[in-house]
DNA sequence: ATTACATATGAACAGATGAGCATATGTTTG
DNA sequence: CAAACATATGCTCATCTGTTCATATGTAAT
């Protein structure tokens, strides 16, 4: 937290480029909120659980059931998820339905994968 | 680990509707691969790195100083950016300097943000 | 109202993660 | 070769995260 002063002994970067940078970061809390949304997507329980909902709205214990998992766990994730706004849910009875809220969620997990897949 | 069966009392998807979904989900290894792409992207100083770089190849101190930051933990960062293969770098001399790996990253990044700012 | 079912939630615990520190490696200059 | 500089890396620790377990909430049916 304290000031830092002259890492390098010289600039490699020429000073105007490095003041150019420093003027484009976004701010803090944009850059906060960015990592925090990658963050939902770094988890492969999420990413399964978005991709399922990919092709259709799902209840709760199919999620759980599609992914071996535990209905807690399922559960304890899809909050996270709706947190970030990746999914959104509707009540049927009693059951809940969670489906994607958005197309980005499509956008950004296929920009992922044609990295992945070089 | 263990089998789970039955966790709800009836389906609510049609069970044809489970199966699809089952059947389209890629494979584990490449899940994984993939939430781990997104947790290289779920952390600030990483992601202000990136943005750093979104202008100019940079060399390591440069980017401590310009993040306030040490030297030691934007090395440990950049180490697993290039691990992503997010970044490259190439030396000049005494002098290591990075850059983006390819266009994917800005992709990605862009899609983060329109989804933060609705 | 009581029971059964679907989902949510709080606490706890194991494993992962990021930064700091000290130090090692690699490169240039004298 | 020695000294200075730029970067990398191993270790440690505090903090964060995901799952489990137990239990609570909400809904429908009898």
């Amino acid at each position: 937290m304290s000031e830092r002063v002259e890492l390098c002994q010289e600039h490699h970067a020429h000073p105007e480029v490095l003041a150019h940078v420093k003027l484009d970061l976004p701010n803090e809390e944009s850059l906060y909120d960015l990592a925090e949304l990658f963050k939902v997507f770094g988890d492969s329980t999420r990413i399964r659980i978005l991709y399922a909902l990919f092709e259709s709205e799902l209840c709760v214990c199919d999620i759980a059931e599609l992914l071996n998992m535990s209905q807690s766990a399922i559960s304890h994730q899809l909050r996270v998820l709706k947190q970030a706004r990746l999914v959104r849910n509707r009540r049927e009875g009693k059951t809940i339905f969670y489906f994607l809220a958005d197309d980005h969620v499509r956008t950004i997990i296929g920009q992922g994968m044609d990295h992945i897949s070089e």
